[in-house]
DNA sequence: CACGGCCCCTGTTAGC
DNA sequence: TGCTAACAGGGGCCGT
């Protein structure tokens, strides 16, 4: 599940379920699961035996459970349709589970993943110096880390020669901005998926800026947006988000701010939600 | 080297 | 009813 308000429920989940617990084994059960460990699923699952998990830490989209009193870590993406879930032992295996990590402690649960299309998965990482999995040294600070540099991200998107919406999903320029949550932004703003960053100034940057951080914490404080099941928490529980979703999603419907009817627009192999009124296409720019 | 396009998967749904 | 195509909230990698 994919923005930043799902990832961060899920994190929360497994900081209350599953962090300072003791591994007792680990299972791989799809190879594709654990592509990114390099030394592959026998490698990851010795390595975890015998593990205690600490307190699991995100940025964007990315989510990373340390080993206690090692220099390494699990890192987990959960992709299009990743789940982690907390389980009874006895719960029949979900048909698309893909890793099964079995604790030594007595409360009879243990961590899934489950992931229907594959995209997610988890490998095992050194920490660099600040303590963050190598592997993910490239992805900016997202929008609800306290150190995100909100000076540096208007420079990048002034320097840039892309467009706003583009730059949103930028994972090395924000994280955790997804398809849903960029959609939500620009419609805030009003400002049209195809404008060029180089044309925001500082306020208008700030701005949506803002509104990013404001329609994620909306959204997690009601559990993140789900619009079935395979958006859950540790639990198996949806968020409510997606009731309150002003843009993604809504084609032909009214806008909530003009009446106009919404749009849907094939973009980059997905489609972007916009108000034809509030968010005016830009001025084709000269060469 | 920054950027845009393509690809990796499986399942559901809309349309013919 | 059955087939097919489009679409789904991800990111990495490749070529230009």
């Amino acid at each position: 599940m994919p923005e930043l308000p799902e990832v961060e429920v899920v994190r929360r989940g497994l900081a209350r379920w599953v962090a300072h617990r003791p591994v007792a084994s680990a299972e791989v059960l799809h190879p594709r699961a654990v592509r990114r460990h390099l030394a592959g699923g026998e490698d990851f699952a010795r390595r975890l035996g015998g593990v205690t998990f600490a307190t699991p830490h995100r940025r964007g989209k990315y989510l990373w459970l340390p080993v206690e009193d090692a220099g390494f870590s699990v890192l987990a993406h959960l992709g299009m349709s990743g789940q982690l879930l907390v389980k009874t032992e006895a719960a029949p295996d979900e048909k698309h589970l893909r890793i099964r990590i079995r604790f030594a402690d007595a409360l009879g649960t243990e961590l899934r993943f489950v992931d229907q299309r594959t995209f997610g998965g988890l490998s095992l990482h050194e920490n660099t110096a600040e303590g963050l999995p190598e592997v993910i040294a490239h992805i900016a600070r997202d929008p609800l880390d306290p150190d995100f540099d909100e000076e540096s991200f208007h420079t990048a998107l002034r320097r840039r020669r892309t467009t706003v919406k583009r730059a949103l999903l930028d994972q090395s320029l924000i994280s955790g901005v997804g398809n849903i949550y960029a959609d939500e932004a620009l419609w805030r703003a009003r400002l049209h998926y195809d404008r060029p960053t180089a044309t925001l100034t500082r306020p208008k940057s700030a701005e949506l800026l803002g509104h990013v951080r404001e329609v994620m914490t909306a959204a997690l404080g009601v559990g993140g947006t789900s619009f079935d099941s395979l958006y859950v928490n540790v639990n198996g529980e949806s968020g409510y988000f997606d009731r309150s979703l002003d843009a993604y999603g809504r084609e032909d419907e009214p806008c909530r701010r003009c009446g106009t009817p919404m749009r849907r627009r094939p973009w980059m192999n997905r489609s972007s939600y916009f108000c034809p009124r509030c968010q005016r296409a830009p001025r084709a720019v000269p060469a």
